[in-house]
DNA sequence: TTGAAAGCGCTAACAT
DNA sequence: ATGTTAGCGCTTTCAA
């Protein structure tokens, strides 16, 4: 195609365009520059990628016509290309949770310098829409991908084992990840909350949490419970346990519900801060002193935690950190580095403070 | 290219990609599902997108090949060939921001139905770095784009006028949107709060806010104070205000500089629930009793708002929706519908509880 | 009803 | 030091 022939070829396209919003000029690729500047593409691509092995008369024509232009790569070109997107694809369950929305803080503050963006999307807790997301991402070529938790459907783990690309699971721990996993334990963190419980010589001690259906972490937690009162001899009564949505008002009804359910209630272990923080406060509106009455105790210190009074006793996970790592460990995978240990336990504190 | 000829080469090609990490195979693309069906390309193509134009003995053979091969698109490959990348980018400040993470909920949950996946960027509060990853998401070629606030540098305008996409900002209001926007006047919102603290006889009435520096919510906020200080003919007092970092910690040491500050101070307005609930209990830890020596206003009804005690007197913005509807006039623009109103003012409501 | 051919703007291997 | 060529997997005309 000769340079005429392009340019009028060209001019087509752009007037078609045009007929649609605003009267919009073609971005410049490639071509238009190699051609103002008189070069062939390569030499285009040479300057912007190792300039060094341009001459220098070359060079200076060519970067100009650059600024000139303000030519900027189209990535979706060089993603076909290439076969490189520089997407990292992150699912979690939903954005409105200072947990999830941390971690992806992190995360996208991770991967931002190496050059990759963030495709996010959110489940809403249900393990076939995030099946779905997974093959909508890689239809888009994502290079990497976050998850959240450490269940996943057959249909994600065989999508994600044939794609072959660097996968981070991430907020659990498990022996067995489709390929790495940055976390903590829950069941271990949550025997560790209840055990002081216990210790405080309490019996008659509740749970509050998450429903646990497609939530690895809810149900860990609750099994971290059940295993701390087992270990003190105390029988598991499901009747002192609730499970209900993530948010303050639902950790109030359920306080409520505990409450009237048993009158002998010594403690409650919320599974969540959120949950605890509105458990406190129906307690005040009903005037049971914590920790008079009942012993409160979270999980995942939230700034909140500190502030209330009683100030809460919690246990404290690096969110941000989790995302961070997960971020690099990705990164590190993408520039072809080996990542020294697929699984990275963050550990976990108990936080005593003045509720338990 | 014979078909013998093309399966020799996707074969070489498949072994090359084979030696990087699992052996993993190749996505099946529209050729291979037309060559195990004896079609064309178009023929999959049509069975895709209207099978009712395809012959029935040919469609329900192209529609078992599909199902065995699981055929998903290359959403790059598409990208590239139609302009269209029914990517829809959004750049917020943070993440870890309630408002924020739920303007991005409600975003993500009105274009997910559409088809359109979320690009996240986070600026943090820089305009430079919006300007990057406003650049950076135009060479994805995103079909669409919410921006937080209603300030941009001059760089970030031109780009996107020249792109001739549909763009939304959101969080606040201005005659002059970029091309749509969706929020509410944060300058009447924060006004409507302070002249509440007057109504109720206050003169000395502090202002504890975020830093404005590239946060146009912030500086429309404490315009709206001073704005119903003045109305009330009450001189505005710099060292009755303090700008600090968006969290309950910032929140209840900016309440202990204005304590110290000032004996008579008689009530606060914060332009966040996260900084008027740490300066709440930064007055409970003082022995200041809330509403009575100190009253105390915050913003945007969080949900822990109605849950302290004193219950927090704020204002309430329609946090989800604006992002949902923010999605929704993205999407409906992108389908080629005329957006009736390119300035959606959300409105606000004042909610006076205990604490003022 | 079905198919062929020409791109989309870039990268990568191979010339010169 | 610079250029040529052939794709990447899809969409979009235009033909048959």
């Amino acid at each position: 195609m000769s340079n005429a022939a392009r340019a009028a070829s060209s001019l087509r396209r752009a007037s078609r365009r045009g007929t649609r919003a605003p009267p919009q000029v073609r971005r410049p690729r490639l071509q238009d520059v190699a051609d103002a500047a008189g070069v062939s593409v390569m030499t285009v691509v040479r300057v912007l990628r190792d300039p060094q092995k341009v001459a220098l008369h070359t060079r200076a024509r060519v970067e100009q016509v650059l600024a000139d232009t303000g030519y900027t790569p189209d990535l979706v070109a060089r993603g076909l290309a290439s076969n490189r997107s520089s997407l990292v694809g992150a699912i979690i369950p939903v954005l409105t949770n200072s947990l999830a929305a941390e971690i992806m803080q992190g995360l996208t503050d991770a991967i931002a310098p190496a050059g990759y963006h963030l495709l996010l999307g959110a489940s809403g807790f249900s393990g076939e829409e995030e099946e779905a997301l997974v093959r909508a991402f890689l239809s888009r070529r994502i290079d990497a991908l976050y998850l959240t938790g450490v269940t996943h459907t057959p249909g994600t783990l065989k999508m994600l084992r044939s794609a072959g690309i660097p996968v981070v699971e991430g907020g659990n721990l498990t022996q067995d990840p489709i390929d790495m996993v940055v976390g903590y334990s829950n069941v271990n963190a949550a025997r560790a909350v209840t055990r002081h419980l216990v210790a405080q010589g309490h019996r008659r001690i509740g749970y509050i949490g998450a429903y646990p259906a497609d939530n690895d972490r809810a149900r860990d937690r609750r099994r971290g419970y059940e295993l701390a009162l087992r270990a003190a001899r105390i029988e598991v009564d499901d009747t002192l346990c609730v499970e209900t949505a993530l948010d303050i008002d639902s950790g109030a009804r359920a306080m409520a519900t505990l409450l009237e359910r048993d009158g002998r209630l010594a403690a409650v272990f919320c599974s969540s801060d959120v949950l605890a923080v509105g458990a406190l406060y129906e307690c005040q509106r009903r005037g049971r002193s914590v920790p008079g009455d009942v012993a409160l105790a979270g999980f995942d210190d939230v700034p909140i935690a500190a502030q209330v009074v009683p100030s809460l006793t919690t246990l404290r996970i690096p969110r941000y950190a989790i995302g961070q790592r997960a971020g690099e460990m990705l990164v590190a995978r993408l520039a072809g580095k080996r990542v020294a240990g697929r699984i990275v336990d963050t550990g976990f504190e108990l936080v005593p403070r003045a509720s338990a």
